[in-house]
DNA sequence: TACTTATACTCCTATATAGGACTGTCAACC
DNA sequence: GGTTGACAGTCCTATATAGGAGTATAAGTA
């Protein structure tokens, strides 16, 4: 709770700090009413302006929401938002879509030095691998390997493959308490190999996109490790650059 | 944007019209030092915060740029997030490169549909088209054509092929007074067609990154449409997200 | 010449204050 | 009972003012 605060940071920024521990530490939960500004003003010491400011940098962050005329509130954490940036997939009519999920395989095995690097484990401790299609209107657009550490979801193996839904993030935190809070994504080219091309019902030789993603908590560790090849005749990724 | 200021908007916002127009119409142009706030202020009749607000509007919005202790600048577009980056062109010492230019083609031509569209201009209207190879070590790494509205460009026709630079952008900016200040670039992959593979000396039916770029000029008007293909081998992206 | 210092300019923080704009509630009215 | 309107509470805009912090340049000094 440390008040030694750096006299060199400016004041606004100080506030932001101590309104920001008392969020999440659960003083203010998400959805709640907190103070009105001008009592924090007075209850801070500072002046209106100023806590203005603290506030309006919680707000660029996401931690809380202004109504104007109600109060201020503390948002609700907004997951499903958009944690993938590629293979979005969207249908004819230009929504997106959650392509099904069809469970080839779902084992424990020893982690390979590749996982195990990218989940900061040992070479040889137990995950949960899990293969998958990825299914829009029946036909396979995606193929997917998801490593776990055993020890983080272990009611997964507790649960039937067919139940587990296609989305699997809500999954993660509602049956094993592991919220994914951030993610790297990486996307490279290949050829496919002869065994992706049955499983994608594509030509052997076509180019796939792959992606290697890995998802990170909300204090930074890895937790999940996936691998995602997809037919890159259909694929578009675009940015603009200002 | 228009003098024709809603009295209902608050203060700062019609004053960031305002800037904003001055930006638009060149009176700034990108890299230029603007008017220190206080003056500005006073010029305008407000108080100095008002005119922090408008300026602060301006600068999350990408158009503005401060800097503590020596003044606020119109923005450069920043391409540092371009796809280009993510191809992997880096010198055997291991730092990035910026590959050669071998122009092989440069003539002016009737804009087809596509061009004209992204260039909203009309089919038939003359362009400037361009066809070049791009060398790392006398090995081409990516193929390019660029296309640019004549009427804009005149001053290319004058220049012999040998001596454009490899980069474009300041050469446009120098000789044809077009500052290009946004772009938009869209990533897609292709099997390499027999042409192509010629040029950029790879396997015919190999994967290659497609990039296509708009760019744009302040007023946010198409002034280059560029089509580039490389190698996919040499390309990987990534991405943090959240 | 080479280094230090003054200084003048910039943006940045912070205060105190006044009133406007928006929202939800509750009492008064028809 | 349903509508209206006053009201209190919220955030929002705007002013005026003072001094701090960072930067570039020119003047002064060894």
């Amino acid at each position: 709770m440390s008040t030694m605060t750096d006299a060199r940071l400016p004041r606004y920024y100080l506030i932001r700090d101590e309104l920001h521990k008392r969020i999440l530490n659960g003083e203010w939960k998400p959805g709640e009413l907190i103070d009105a500004e001008s009592a924090l003003a007075d209850r801070y010491g500072v002046a209106l302006g100023t806590m203005r400011k603290a506030i309006a940098q919680l707000v660029s962050e996401g931690f809380l929401e202004r109504r104007h005329g109600v109060g201020t509130f503390v948002r609700r954490a907004n997951f499903e938002s958009s944690l993938f940036r590629f293979f979005r997939f969207t249908s004819a009519s230009g929504e997106r879509v959650v392509p099904e999920s069809q469970i080839l395989d779902l084992r424990v095995v020893p982690a390979n030095e590749e996982c195990a690097r990218h989940l900061e484990l040992s070479t040889g401790d137990e995950l949960i691998a899990i293969k998958r299609l990825r299914l829009l209107e029946h036909k396979p657009v995606q193929f997917e390997e998801i490593y776990l550490p055993k020890t983080l979801f272990e009611p997964l193996l507790e649960t039937p493959a067919e139940s587990l839904p296609a989305l699997l993030y809500p999954w993660y935190e509602e049956c094993c308490d592991q919220v994914v809070a951030s993610a790297h994504e990486e996307l490279s080219v290949e050829k496919v190999s002869v065994e992706h091309a049955h499983l994608l019902g594509i030509e052997t030789g076509d180019p796939v996109i792959l992606i290697e993603r890995l998802a990170h908590d909300i204090a930074g560790r890895p937790i999940e490790w996936r691998r995602s090849r997809g037919a890159a005749e259909r694929f578009r990724y675009h940015i603009d650059i200002r």
